[in-house]
Parts: structure tokens; C-alpha cells; sequence
DNA sequence: AGCTAAGTGGACACCTGCGTCCACATAGGC
DNA sequence: GCCTATGTGGACGCAGGTGTCCACTTAGCT
């Protein structure tokens, strides 16, 4: 699950590190990326330096905190491709990314900011995205999907969605659903 | 034009204070309302006290800067309202505002923000989206527009469109644009 | 149990934001 | 031209962020 490190860290050090991770989680989730090193390291329960040792920068941190819903996100369009009916797929793929980018607003932030070092992202999103073009393509051919319609449309969409993030949970969570309702309306094809 | 106050200016005071608030409006509409204080009293070429004395407040400075824009927030629901096919009006609304939110990054912050106690900004906000009520059920019983469409649809779509302005300006254009288009299709009622 | 290298947290120095205070400058009536 | 109320900018103290350093603690081999 978690790749080893060529340097094996003494036990106390590898706990420390997974209850850094564990915290960074939890507050990039609540937070965003903007939460201070700082509080991380105090919800975690250790000082800065432990951090700063273990993750130099932000999105070192970031990049590992993240390396689930990296996953998730891709077996989400997984998911989408082999749903039979290529629109269905897509809709579910719209209504789900939103839905973990809700519950997730760091992950949002590094999903769209496309830092240039922190490679292991950018190379996923790549990946994923490949995968939502293959199912846009299909959706369209099916003749649902407006034809056109271009990945930046959904890049748009998703930046558009992370603006949701300024309310309070439960408003940004019914606004959330609706949004994606919305989007999905708006990617459809003109006529029923 | 500028409303006087009951306490008449010194004339070097009245033109810093001119000059504060041409600052105000280019850099809120440029950087939105985070930018420092202290950056708009040194593009105004004043100190930090001069800037204080006249607006305690960053928010009393908002509403002041921005009142300009939200005379042409209501003129163009006003506009709206006057044209005759009321789809059509609702259409042009969105995309106008789409485009003066896009110049102005601030005011988007202001707009949504809901200050307590920049109370001339939340009641012509107010206002205006009375009107838009009214041309929402218009363009209802039009036909044109979905029936379920709530006031609180275009809200979530005005926080979203928010979300666009992390791009650079070009970018930035682009995307509203498409957003604008997107968002009208995605009000639009099922059938043609 | 003792030793040592790895690991740690608090202190530190720096930056940038905020709002306020006060000694000086100056507009404008005389 | 002078005098004074009004207006001013720089300096100040505070809060909260950043990354780094170093004297102490401690895991884990012997």
C-alpha cells in the first residue's frame, strides 16, 4: 500500500509519519491547501521540525496525503467506462467527481493547480482525464452528449465548482448536488 | 454624481480621497477584495493613516468603490425586464453579469458576501434580484425556462463562476465565457 | 544496562498583514 | 504673510504565517 522507502525510518519516526499523513488528510479535506504547516504538525501532535524533516514542502505533503483520492478519482471514470450506457457513465462521473471534490476541498485545490513538482499528481490527472476523453467520445456518439463538447469544458466546470467551497458545509453540500445537476443539464444534447 | 457629506473636505483631502478610490476600483477589481490595505494607499500615493481616516473599514471603502457597479448590475436586469421575449432577457442577464463579474473580480467578492454592515451593497442587491425574480417567471410561463428553476440556482452559479478567476486573464476570459453559454443551457427547459 | 546515531520540539529570525498614534505640514480665512 | 484647525505619512505594536537551528530524548543494536 504505502511504498517503502529506501531509507527505513525507526519506529517512533514511521508512527509520527503516519499521523502527519492522517492529519494532513483531515485538515487539506476541511481546509484546503491553505490550512498552516503549522497546525498540521499540531493536530498531529508533533512540532514543526518533525514536519519540515519528513515533507520539505507543502505538496511533497500534499502529493502523498492525496495518493487515495487519486485512486478514487480514477476508479470513479473506471467505473464511468463500463457503465453500458456511455451518458449514464459520463452523468455518474460528473455527479461523482463533484461529489468527492466536495467532501474534499484540498484535494480540488491540487487536483487543478497543477504544481510543477508535484509530478506524481499531474501525471494521473493526465491519465484520468485520458480516460474521461475516451467516455466524452462515446457519450457524444451515442448522441446525448452535446458534440461540442471538449475537456476544457469540464475543467471549467470543476475550477467553477471549487468556488462552492466559500459557504458553510450543509449550503455547500445542497449546492454541490444541484450544480451538478445542473452541469449535467448543460452538457446535454439539445433536443430529447 | 458623488454624494456630498455633511462635513465639507479640505481640497487636498478631497482629491486623496478621489484618488483613494480610483485606486480602490482598479486593484479590488484586479486582485478582488483580498488585496491589503496598505496596497491601496500606496498606489494612491498616501500613507496608511490618510486612507484609515477616510474609510475605517474595508468593506465601507467596498461598498463607496462600488457603487458604480452595482448601478449597471441593476441596469442590466433592468434592460432584461425590457425585452420582449422574456427568454431572450434572461439569457442576455446572464451572460452580462457573467462578464461584468469577469472584469471585476471585487465586486464578485462583494456581490456574494453579504457584509452586515455594508447595507447599501446587500439592499440593491436585494433589488435587483427581485427583478430577476420577475424575469425568472416570465420567461417560466414562456416556456423557455426550466420549471424548476429556483433564485438560488443562479446564486450557486454566480459562487461558481467565482471560482474562475484563480487563471490567468485570458484563460480566465475564455472559461466565463463558456461558463456563461453552458449555464444558459443548463436553465433552459428539457424540450425545444 | 549502555552507547550512539537518528529523531524531536521549542526557540528563533524573518516576513507581511493589520489598525493606531503623534509630531509635522499645509489649506484657507484673516 | 500669519495662524490654526484639519489633514498627513512614518513609526509602532500586534498577530500569525514561513523555514531553520540546536540541545535534549530515545529506539534499538550490543
Amino acid at each position: 500500500m504505502t511504498e517503502q522507502l529506501p531509507q527505513k525510518l525507526r519506529s517512533d519516526a514511521e508512527d509520527n509519519r503516519d499521523r502527519i499523513l492522517e492529519s494532513a488528510r483531515v485538515l487539506f479535506a476541511r481546509e484546503g491547501l491553505t490550512v498552516p504547516m503549522r497546525a498540521i504538525a499540531r493536530h498531529a501532535g508533533v512540532g514543526p521540525a518533525t514536519l519540515y524533516r519528513r515533507f520539505p514542502t507543502k505538496q511533497l505533503l500534499a502529493t502523498e496525503a492525496f495518493a487515495e483520492q487519486i485512486r478514487a478519482c480514477q476508479a470513479i471514470v473506471d467505473e464511468g467506462l463500463a457503465t453500458p450506457d456511455p451518458w449514464q457513465g459520463f452523468c455518474s462521473v460528473i455527479e461523482r467527481i463533484c461529489e468527492l471534490h466536495l467532501q474534499n476541498r484540498g484535494f480540488t485545490d491540487a487536483f487543478l493547480a497543477t504544481y510543477p513538482d508535484a509530478v506524481d499528481i499531474a501525471e494521473s490527472r493526465e491519465l484520468t482525464l485520458k480516460s474521461v476523453a475516451t467516455l466524452a467520445r462515446r457519450a457524444k456518439a451515442h448522441g446525448r452528449l452535446r458534440k461540442d463538447f471538449e475537456l476544457a469544458d469540464l475543467m471549467i466546470m470543476l475550477t467553477a465548482h471549487r468556488g462552492l467551497h466559500v459557504s458553510d458545509p450543509a449550503t455547500r453540500t445542497t449546492a454541490s448536488r444541484r450544480f451538478a445537476t445542473l452541469v449535467v443539464q448543460a452538457f446535454a444534447a439539445e433536443h430529447a
